[in-house]
RNA sequence: GCCGCGUUCGUCUAGGGGUCCAGGACGCCGCCCUUUCACGGCGGUAGCACGGGUUCAAAUCCCGUACGCGGUACCA
């Protein structure tokens, strides 16, 4: 184990946390608990104009309901050593390194307005230039502590002007670093421009407070998207200039839609995909089966295996074997795994959940006992706890309608006839009969001595009494519904399909 | 456009010169189990993007092409 890894989350609070940062954050924590190291979050919040209410507790919370524990954050500062850990409270680091730059000749003081800087792109692009850039060439025509005098800067700056600091990205330069999944690439200096490190409201960009962070709070490995790459280098020489040693870096591959193109709210929200982490816990998946499955988007172990638990990740993780590819996301094969980890559980366990579920729905007065036995019967059969409910409604209430289908296969012109013989016989079955064994025998009686097969009847008893065509078995969801219940559904139905 | 990254069944992936006429999983199809549906069991379907090299031998190495994705902001 290499000694002293310490890596972070580092979402920007602008919404709800989507499930490709959850994978990210996944992928960092693995990293860290393998290697015995720290795991850390860090609110990027610098971006006034994006930030959103209430997205700083979204992303606390759904890192707690993915198991994912941080071992420093905002709301855990070790010793205050690291924090704080919002970079709006940390704005003195990022005004300092970029002084320190100023001075030592990486960055300079640009002056120019928005609306200047737009018109020099546009008119670069007009005489021929596909991408202008503020560059080693244009920022000699622009407003800037390069181009304007020693004095007239000072004037400027002590007259309060507007300005932002830039990085002086030298002319002719090959910026190679090694990835930590991709391996070596290599950028050439001609294609960044002087980005802005310090804005116009004296809040840095991403890319200066980044830096400044993951070396002040110890940073070994960088493990972000790998719409992080193009900047990569832009990194690289911030932490030469600052005369820091680089974390190592490591860009993941994209989850991406089925439809192709990054994943993103509206691409996923069409095809039925959830993208917030809430909507996951809202629709109660089981927080290792999404992980689990997150974890294998854009990874495995080497080997067969599949299902695996946080523990098992943890010591089979490593960023070798990490794939440098998108991979799409699967909604089916999430579903797969939570099925698996639906069926591991306890059905006790399963209790308080199914309980809270069948209150949403507005159900009420069922004793542990009988909410214990619904259990059992659904939960070979369901992906989602929350099935057990909806797929299983008529434990609860008797049906509203009756499936067109099954109705149109089952209920025949003699069906009314059989199930109101089979009525007749339940009414005189005693109470301490009533279990599905004895059900059964009676619907057998019924079929005998109308010389029928059981089809005929077993399948209208389901309709009647579930309104379905299919579930769990036909006696012992009888039994579980009760002689009444189940005769006045029986009736019901005889009066309302004939 | 430019820059960067990528490309093995529909999807997630294993495999990194011979053991691969490419393995597993999801999905799909069939059979068995079940007088329902599911579960489970068994079997099947389907893939190395293309073209050139290198080599006795290439899915694996090199080059090119195509395609995909990302970036190209005083957003992260």
């Amino acid at each position: 184990m290499s000694e002293n890894v310490r890596v972070r989350f580092a979402p920007s609070p602008t919404g709800l946390l989507h499930i490709g940062g959850l994978r990210t954050a996944l992928y960092n924590y693995l990293f860290a608990r393998h290697h015995d190291g720290e795991f850390i979050l860090r609110i990027e919040d610098t971006d006034q104009n994006r930030y959103v209410e209430g997205a700083e507790e979204d992303i606390i919370k759904s890192l707690k309901w993915a198991g994912l524990g941080y071992d420093e954050g905002p709301d855990i500062n070790v010793e205050g050593k690291y924090g704080p850990y919002r970079q709006s409270e940390r704005s003195e680091y990022y005004q300092k390194y970029a002084e320190q730059l100023i001075e030592e000749g990486y960055a300079y003081y640009a002056f120019d307005t928005a609306e200047e800087v737009n018109d020099m792109r546009e008119r670069l692009q007009k005489s021929g230039n596909p991408s202008p850039k503020y560059d080693a060439i244009t920022r000699m025509a622009m407003k800037n502590s390069l181009t304007l005098s020693k004095d007239e800067v000072d004037r400027r700056l002590e007259a309060g002007e507007k300005y932002v600091v830039r990085l002086k990205v030298p002319r002719r330069e090959t910026i190679r670093f090694e990835d930590e999944v991709r391996g070596f690439v290599s950028f050439e200096s001609h294609g960044l421009d002087d980005q802005v490190l310090l804005k116009s409201d004296g809040l840095p960009t991403y890319h200066l407070a980044n830096v400044v962070d993951d070396h002040l709070m110890g940073i070994t490995h960088v493990i972000r998207g790998e719409e992080w790459l193009s900047s990569a280098p832009k990194h690289i020489l911030l932490y030469e200039y600052l005369g820091w040693e680089s974390p190592k870096m490591a860009h993941l591959p994209l989850i991406m839609s089925p439809e192709g193109g990054k994943l993103s709210k509206r691409n996923a929200d069409k095809l039925g995909i959830p993208v917030n982490v809430r909507d996951y816990i809202q629709q109660r998946y089981e927080p290792e089966a999404l992980v689990n499955f997150l974890a294998f988007l854009g990874w495995s172990p080497g080997d067969n295996r599949e299902v695996l638990s946080l523990d098992e990740l943890i010591s089979e993780f490593s960023l070798d074997r990490v794939s440098k590819s998108g991979a799409v996301f699967n909604i089916n094969k999430l579903n797969w795994f939570n099925e698996q980890y639906l069926r591991s559980r306890l059905e006790v366990d399963l209790l308080p959940e199914v309980k809270e579920i069948i209150k949403e729905y507005g159900f009420d007065g069922y004793s542990d006992e009988f909410i214990m036995q619904v259990i059992k019967l659904m939960k070979e059969r369901a992906q989602l706890v929350n099935e057990f409910v909806s797929q299983g409604q008529y434990f609860f209430e008797a049906p509203q309608a009756y499936d067109t289908k099954t109705r149109k296969k089952a209920w025949k012109d003699n069906t009314g006839d059989l199930v109101q013989a089979y009525i007749l016989r339940l009414q005189k079955m005693n109470e301490d009969d009533w279990e599905p064994a004895k059900i059964k025998d009676e619907l057998k009686n019924v079929l005998a001595e109308k010389e029928v097969g059981f089809g005929k009847l077993a399948l209208p008893t389901r309709l009647a009494v579930t309104g379905m065509g299919f579930g769990p078995d036909l006696f012992q969801t009888l039994e579980l519904l009760g002689k009444d219940d189940v005769i006045n559904r029986l009736k019901k139905a005889v009066s309302e399909l004939g």
